[in-house]
DNA sequence: AACTATTTATAAGA
DNA sequence: TTCTTATAAATAGTT
């Protein structure tokens, strides 16, 4: 899909492989998340790099995923009662899956509404621009729930290390509620 | 891709559900299989359909790639006690500190100007629009580096939980592929 | 399951 | 390295 068609071989060119290999990843993190969202469908995927470097991506997790695909196949005939994994931080991973799976449809949501308010706005400069404030505040009130959630990663084991490099103070404005519709 | 554009949702009806998933699912295989032949990288994908049938994809394995990711997991495997993160994954969180604090510059930059649109806009909309779409980009943009980085982290924390448990038999089941590979 | 009109991904190039 | 852009590839709706 590019300038020119190419063969599925290795390509040779360490530095155009590196090139290759990142774009293509994110390609293929990108296919996967719409699967799972248009089909409401489980996805996990583990990529190691040419440099042997590991890459990851999982709806709504690639912990939650990979347990159910263990589960699964290989039939638990287990010797242990140990069949899921019993960890405190488990727990607050699958909440934070959770609600960033919430925070996702919302974001969908009003950028739908910002999509069809281009269309009114060509009539209505001011409606427009309240649209943005809205916009920006559901925007604030994002990045205020990706921060609680990275707190809770540090709870969980990077507190330690991050307390040199604190978390981005997000200067929540006023991150009034979500964005409701006037239409 | 097809005969026009649709929306990233849940695809509402059933039978059309299910044709995307396979559609899609085939396709996804497909990337990544291209991916590891070209770069010569390892993949493990896992699947659950809307219909929680499991689907994987590996190269060279499911297991073989799920192993080596448990095996990085646990770096300090000398000891029982729970090591704290390593460099790596240290990395990453500071990866997404420093975007966040990028994108939270460019909010802020968004709104000042949305500020001083206030009085343009009086005599210039269209210039306000631009504005509204530029900034739901960003809001993309952000959402999207964040949600692939969060799975990163959660794989890491998963694999150091893992690493105390036994895992094992995942057997590869309809991995499309079978080409003949040099492990 | 095949077929295309279109959209999307991406190989080169800047 | 990130941003274009020409082209290949994936796929949504159709048959």
């Amino acid at each position: 899909m590019g300038r020119r068609k190419i063969e599925i071989e290795m390509v040779k060119d360490p530095n155009t492989r590196q090139v290759t290999f990142s774009k293509r990843r994110t390609g293929l993190f990108k296919k996967a998340n719409e699967l799972s969202l248009l089909c409401k469908a489980e996805v996990a995927i583990v990529v190691f790099s040419p440099g042997n470097k590991p890459y990851s991506f999982g709806h709504p997790g690639v912990d939650i995923v990979a347990e159910k695909y263990l589960q699964q196949g290989s039939t638990s005939s287990d010797s242990q009662e140990n069949s899921s994994i019993d960890a405190p931080n488990m727990e607050k991973l699958e909440k934070l899956n959770q609600e960033l799976v919430e925070v996702l449809a919302e974001i969908d949501e009003a950028e739908k509404e910002a999509k069809s308010q281009d269309q009114i706005l060509k009539e209505k400069d001011e409606k427009n621009l309240i649209e943005l404030k809205e916009l920006r505040d559901s925007y604030n009130e994002f990045l205020e729930s990706v921060k609680l959630r990275l707190s809770d990663i540090e709870i969980s084991q990077y507190m330690m290390l991050l307390a040199k490099d604190p978390v981005v103070g997000v200067k929540a404005k006023s991150a009034k509620k979500k964005k409701g519709s006037k239409n």
